[in-house]
DNA sequence: TTTGTTTTTTAGTCTATACTAAAAATATAT
DNA sequence: ATATATTTTTAGTATAGACTAAAAAACAAA
């Protein structure tokens, strides 16, 4: 397994390749190369049984290539909370350095340093960490930023930073409350939520990551 | 710069190559690779005009050369100084990961780790870690690892962690004073040093990483 | 100094990864 | 349905990095 094909695999899977049959025009938009590379690397992880492959239509990914994906994607999302959380990178400068490290991370580096993170669950992003044997751990709570405008939703999990906390206490967002999303903002505006007895609180989008809920 | 080329820069950095000129020979035995891909890299290098070559005999680093290995172990130490230090590495195991790291960082993260990790000037094994420009900084101290049985030295620096300062405070170790080294036990064992009054202390090859001192 | 050994270089191959240009297959539009 | 446009594949080429085998140069030793 090589870098370039790590990168190809990813593509893959964010193409929707877990699933359905992803055009060669795609993965030459998104890994900018021309669609001739696209084909001789298709030739080579077909070779490998990563992916499957209808001719002049496009590919999917194996249970190999999904497991390999996966392990990937957890690589770069332990690195990503290293890098916003330990060196002060900001969420959106993450992810070009989590994709040079997810390549040269061991699986031992990647074990301990999900350990000195204390094993995180999720991502800046708030996207999930897959398991170590590539598989997707059971969310039984979503991060709130992915909450639909109008949906129900409880309180279950919240950032336990000492100042997060204290923020969280002054707008009066306690675990297990009850509300109603009403407003979302685009371009990571705020979110407008509404409990039970109507009052309105407005928490910034970056909160909503730090609080995962339970849709009722 | 690829990862080998890089590899390769540093071999030559590692066999002395700054000054004198190093064979092929060496540097077949040192990559394990054929002599004939180091006549290959050779030629690729020269053109870039990282090294100097003398047919039959062997090759140089330029300034640039030298530059850049110099920056290649910055970052291979820093990133020994987070393994070691944040992830719990031992200081046999850092190399392996540090090599495979050092090529998949930007210079941006460098420096931000190097913030985290709070300045080191040196590396888990007591290398002194280069500058950020390639140069290598003057050292008026140095570690007491590195002194040899027999010299008498002064404490200059030493590492600031509490539990380590408790430790040396037992010891009756402190700033300023001035010890003979007396004995030096293989196999990272433990430093018998003389104060000028005559009393003895023992400490162990970790401890003498951490603490800095100026031959006198 | 002549012979034998070691080291380096050259020549030719191989694989991974890219490319361009052209051919083949598929999709679209009148 | 036939012409046109798009997408995919094939064919041929390039570069980085490795190899083996053989030639050339340097070294060592009797």
């Amino acid at each position: 397994m090589t870098p370039n094909k790590e990168d190809f695999i990813k593509a893959i899977y964010e193409l929707g390749g877990e699933e359905e049959v992803v055009s060669n025009k795609s993965l030459v938009q998104r890994l900018s190369i021309s669609a001739a590379s696209v084909t001789d690397m298709n030739t080579r992880l077909l070779k490998e049984d990563l992916i499957t492959h209808i001719p002049y239509q496009g590919v999917k990914l194996t249970e190999k290539g999904l497991r390999i994906a996966n392990q990937l994607k957890r690589k770069h999302r332990i690195w990503e909370v290293f890098l916003a959380e330990k060196l002060g990178y900001d969420w959106n400068e993450v992810h070009a350095d989590a994709d040079l490290l997810e390549h040269a991370s061991s699986d031992l580096l990647i074990e301990r340093l999900n350990v000195f993170l204390e094993e995180p669950t999720f991502d800046p992003h708030g996207g999930v960490i897959p398991n170590k044997d590539g598989t997707i751990p059971e969310i039984k709570s979503t991060p709130l930023i992915e909450c639909e405008v109008g949906e129900h939703f409880k309180i279950k999990e919240v950032d336990d930073q000492q100042d997060f906390l204290e923020y969280l206490l002054q707008k009066q967002v306690s675990l297990g409350k009850e509300y109603k999303l009403v407003a979302s903002e685009p371009y990571d505006g705020p979110l407008t939520l509404e409990s039970l007895s109507g009052e309105q609180t407005i928490i910034g989008h970056k909160a909503a990551h730090k609080i995962l809920v339970e849709k009722v």
